[in-house]
DNA sequence: CAGCATCCTTCCTGATACTG
DNA sequence: CAGTATCAGGAAGGATGCTG
């Protein structure tokens, strides 16, 4: 039930279109969405393995975060017609073909962190005054 | 002014000390932050500049978007001190770092859009049932 | 066990008007 | 030109209770 016409639905449009970087992060960008792809590189888990393994998330959220990355193909959902049910959650092709990004992209987080860290403990920068000696 | 107990701000917290994706996407994952960094990938650009390019965003976005790249390390602001005004964006060696993640990122989301579509005209497929069949 | 429905809070984003 | 201040709307996220 969105509002299609408001300015924000407008500008996701558009961006999403605009270059694959931010349509990645679409995908990838919730908040909970790293986490569940970390756990999920692991192989299959069942959704109360899943809800247990990452702290803090609430079942709404964790569902439909879920429901989104199987609508965009990256997670399967294997229904197990059982009593008690059972549900697991996988990684589809798609899905797999990510690691190497998100690898890339936790790699990154990493050096970075420590790049800001060395940084912060040891100096200041003045950006003002570098205008002059271009 | 941030509720720094909310159980949102908390969770942020755990998140940014998990693995280093979450924290990536902490730095680029606002709405607008790739639009920005690929076009500084093409080199320096004046305020001005920058906005008329992104079509859509609010000046006050911007710059907020603007001050966590320069906080963050990843763009260089460049007063010069002249009338009228000339601020320039550039990114930072850090910045510049992130070239390939980025273009990783973009092109992962390319394929993956492709693939999507192709999907989406050919089949459907009824994951439910194939739980049998493993 | 797995998950939906409901309600509520917080945060993000954008429009507008104004300033050095 | 390059912003800042203020205000408002909507979306994301969270807590809780209930169901097959």
């Amino acid at each position: 039930m969105r509002k299609e016409n408001s300015s924000n639905a407008i500008n996701e449009r558009q961006l999403r279109g605009d270059c694959g970087t931010a349509y990645t992060l679409q995908l990838i960008g919730g908040r909970w969405k790293p986490s569940i792809l970390w756990r999920l590189l692991d192989g299959k888990l069942r959704y109360n393995e899943l809800k247990k393994s990452i702290s803090g998330i609430s079942e709404r959220v964790l569902v439909l975060q879920l429901r989104e990355l199987e609508n965009d193909n990256l997670v399967k959902r294997i229904v197990y017609p059982e009593v008690p049910p059972r549900v697991e959650y996988e990684l589809t092709p798609l899905g797999w073909s990510m690691e190497s990004m998100l690898q890339h992209i936790s790699d990154w987080g990493v050096m970075h962190r420590k790049e800001t860290m060395a940084r912060q403990s040891g100096k200041k920068k003045t950006a003002v005054a570098m205008a002059d000696k271009g």
